[in-house]
DNA sequence: ATGAAAGCGCTAACAT
DNA sequence: ATGTTAGCGCTTTCAT
């Protein structure tokens, strides 16, 4: 009980113990069936008077196992205050680890050069890494080139000829489903919001808006797709320019709910009432989706889910040494709540 | 720029340039003055050529310096995406650190046993250590008694006794500043949604708010008090209970922001009009509270900088081995934005 | 300016 | 059932 200067190593356990160093690391590795019962009790009961500790790092270099885990995100994605998707992910990923013993590194890119950058990530300080939705050209992606480090990729379904194992919503299939609720209600002019042309959901989910759309009649004009940075803030400025479009769009497609709240707002700034002159439908549902003004309907994507499906596959390589390979998709759900109606007949 | 199977060591990279071991550490390390241009330039080329990389663990053992900081949270706060103080926290941090080539481990509790809590924390894989918010009563408040590592808490402020480092917002003083605003404004019949009673902080704004209605000549009746569990559904709950409260209070301080964000739908839900009806206000700041319905006025705490100023702090420590003490406060600021206005005058 | 050698605190293989 | 020993890959004296 009292406070020592001086960490006790196993060495000192040891000698206080009376034992070897070996016996005493078999026992505080739980292998306490090679040893007699006496000799247990009599090295934890060391352990507790010494207040001993063991080293983790002392255990990683010799046993050439961390039990950590590291989580990598890009710049871009890198204020989580902004980024209720690496958030979800995040929470699925500590739920899942923790119990397990693993402990989890937080790695933010600053220096994408990619010799250096993978330095920076594959330094022998995690046993495998979940790269949060990498961008395209990001030097990320080559990491077989640079490493043998287990991974798994969430966010982003890359080209299976990458070889990497991904896990993420099946952003087609949603982007779809979601299109075609829009058309069911009786949409014709729907609008797009999308996303950074760097991200791979962004640039599946215009595809799938885009095919959805020509599958129904529809061309879709240049002027009715605005940019965005996924952000609100983009939302903002991509609803600016839509509203512009004459006739009218009677629906816009944010293709995140972030944007979404952001084009809810402008529209409430200009005096456009949702859904009753135009309907806005997003996609994720993150939380504060439920809570906007109107509450919004959108696709829900199970992010948290995807953290804990990715840290337990990440594990499974971890454990058995053998890699994932291929894209897995989880489905959305559509969530309609009051952003989306029918359009005014007066409209047509 | 082959794939390579085992990862060289220093050793490898030694016998590849020709010099010893030592050297190659040395000037690996940028200690090159010590050695001739030449022999430097036959090293870096031999690193690149081998595609050497560090190994972090091995130089953390031998270095005794991990050059990683852990952010330890409790189980209570330990979902980020309702958490967006420990979320605004944690982007402050993870700015400094990672331009100083510190990494970041995120400790989230499991088990609050003393002994293997520390066990846990304090386990060599960490340079100091961030305490996010330690609840009254916690475990992490033994600190003291089971280990040496350098440490700052943030978003609680200790009792100085205790002799922690601690950066918090000036939690009195902006809730005194809050509740005056409100009087000034013209209320008198204000209620007050307050925190879970394990943290420091809710304790305090309470305290401050009775304070200042005191010293103002109001007693606060105890249904004028709504406890919360810092959430929005905890503002939810709180809201449909002083909104009982007769005659009507014409003011609700939500003692943060996501309580008040419940407080304002169920204003909203139950036909009472904010501001006209009822002015709420929150706390902290968040995000989102600018994107409310309406606008929310709220304390503006610096909370990014408190994450930002927490790690410049502990680096300090680790780096002088100085360590620091004292309550350090971050002073709020006033948004003032549409939920708040004078009472209606017939009210009076 | 460079090399040799002694650890850092632990695990794991091998003896006994 | 227990002890001995050789590393894990690096940093850091201390010689030279």
């Amino acid at each position: 009980m009292t406070r020592r200067i001086q960490r006790p190593t196993l060495k000192q356990l040891a000698e206080e113990a009376g034992v070897s160093i070996g016996t005493a690391s078999n026992i505080l590795n739980n292998k306490t069936a090679l040893h007699s019962p006496e000799t247990v009790e009599r090295v934890l009961a060391a352990a507790r008077r010494l207040g001993y500790r063991p080293n983790r790092i002392a255990r990683s270099l010799a046993a050439r196992r961390t039990h950590t885990i590291g989580i990598v995100v890009e710049p871009q994605h890198a204020v989580f205050t902004r980024n209720p998707y690496v958030t979800a992910v995040l929470d699925g990923v500590v739920e899942q680890l923790t119990p397990q013993g693993y402990h989890l590194k937080i790695i933010t890119l600053r220096d994408m050069n990619p010799r250096t950058l993978w330095h920076q990530i594959d330094d022998g300080s995690v046993d495998g890494i979940i790269l949060v939705a990498p961008l395209i050209g990001s030097p990320l992606l080559d990491y077989f080139h640079y490493t043998q480090l287990p991974c798994v990729v969430v966010g982003s379904t890359l080209p299976e000829s990458l070889g990497f194992y991904c896990l993420d919503a099946a952003n087609e299939q949603a982007m779809r489903q979601l299109t075609e609720y829009l058309l069911q209600l009786g949409h014709r002019r729907i609008g797009f919001v999308k996303g950074p042309d760097n991200q791979w959901s962004a640039l599946q989910r215009l595809h799938a808006y885009l095919e959805t759309m020509r599958a129904h009649g529809t061309e879709v004009p240049t002027d009715w797709i605005a940019p965005s940075n996924y952000e609100y803030s983009g939302g903002i400025a991509a609803a600016e320019q839509l509203l512009q479009v004459r006739p009218r769009l009677t629906a816009i497609i944010a293709s995140n709910d972030m944007v979404a709240l952001g084009v809810l707002d402008a529209c409430a700034q200009h005096g456009v009432r949702v859904p009753e002159d135009i309907s806005v439908v997003g996609f994720d549902d993150v939380p504060l989706a439920a809570l906007a003004k109107p509450p919004l309907t959108t696709m829900r994507i199970p992010i948290h889910d995807i953290g804990v499906e990715a840290a337990q596959a990440l594990l499974q390589q971890i454990e058995t040494g053998e890699p994932l390979q291929g894209n897995h998709f989880m489905e959305g759900e559509l969530i309609i709540r009051e952003s989306a109606a029918p359009p005014r007949l007066a409209k047509g």
